[in-house]
DNA sequence: CCGATTACAAACCGACTGTCGGTCTACGAA
DNA sequence: TTCGTAGACCGACAGTCGGTTTGTAATCGG
């Protein structure tokens, strides 16, 4: 099991970064199979081979953005104790990734839609939402009752601003406001 | 003009109302034009007359929608004259309303990436948001340069937690959560 | 070496959206 | 009253799309 597995797992990288693409272009509404069937020279049989349907595809484009995300936000608060000050770096580092379309587009505008609300809400448990509230935790600001709100306001409300910026909002505004109303919250 | 004009717009409505119900039940994917024929019992003809197609048909369930909203929250901070109070008592109100799945369904989950996240939020901007702004302004608490963002920002937080309670989360909690949040961007 | 499994191919199916020519009827002007 | 027009409505049809099924070639494990 080696030459087989290895042409099976270039196929799907290959599908998965085209996918990937399309998806964040058209969204997932004006994405076909087909599109993708021929920019990748793959047959259906081939795609359906690999992936359930376009659903499970878009779930897969879904679940490899969200890692990386994951991994590029660990990077910005690697190395900082404090933790207000790492929760406000990994939020600014938050804002700036979802200026990408791809994020935009895929992680925040369709999915929820796609997936299903309560299926991308458990999803992003493990990746964004679950660093956020991890963090707000360590500050200690936020009374344990009200913590798992708190975090998913807090993390709607970055989102949000995330999304003004990618429309065309002033970058540093937006950011400054973002750490004024986080800091309203730590500090009350 | 009378007698013509009532049925056109009598069916719009009622075309307007079994779709509503649909788009709610199923999401707007899994709706079909073929459904929403079936049970009004009109031919595909009439229905493209009055509606462009499926997205025109569900941006007018969504106005509706959104008007409707709009009225039972001017309702609910009728009279209200201090400007905090009633931003509290419009973010409560509209929290308990977003428990409709309707809303939750149609408002909050299909609507950005059906309409696309710019036609949305410009259609927001008409209904909920504009009045949040409104309300926000006059409480005086937040930075004039900082007013949008953060009026954004309050309202998908806001937003969120409605779509916790409407998963089937604690109201009781969530109200007092939301209260505490407001709180603290109100009094820094 | 051989059966089983995997990657891929291609024809095909049912469902759906949107179009188009046409019918009917209320309405207002001649 | 008559008649042309415009709006409400109809139903067949084309094109597209997501997904299924059947078939083939190559690789793997024993």
């Amino acid at each position: 099991m080696n030459l087989k597995a290895e042409r099976g797992a270039a196929t799907r990288d290959k599908v998965l970064s085209i996918a990937t693409r399309l998806f964040a272009d058209r969204g997932y509404d004006d994405t076909s199979i087909e599109t993708v069937l021929q920019e990748s020279g793959l047959s259906r049989g081939a795609l359906y081979h690999h992936y359930a349907g376009k659903e499970a595809l878009f779930e897969a484009v879904l679940e490899a953005t969200e890692s990386a995300i994951g991994v590029k936000i660990a990077q910005a608060v690697q190395g900082i104790t404090d933790p207000a000050a790492a929760l406000r770096a990994g939020v600014i580092a938050w804002i700036r990734l979802a200026g990408d379309p791809v994020i935009k587009r895929i992680v925040l505008i369709d999915a929820p839609s796609v997936m299903g609300w309560e299926r991308w809400r458990a999803m992003e448990e493990r990746y964004s939402f679950g660093m956020l509230k991890g963090a707000l935790e360590l500050t200690g600001a936020v009374p344990p009752e009200f913590l798992d709100l708190h975090a998913h306001m807090l993390l709607a409300a970055v989102n949000e601003s995330a999304l003004l910026v990618a429309r065309g909002g002033d970058h540093a505004t937006a950011e400054a406001a973002v750490e004024e109303f986080l800091h309203r919250l730590l500090h009350p």
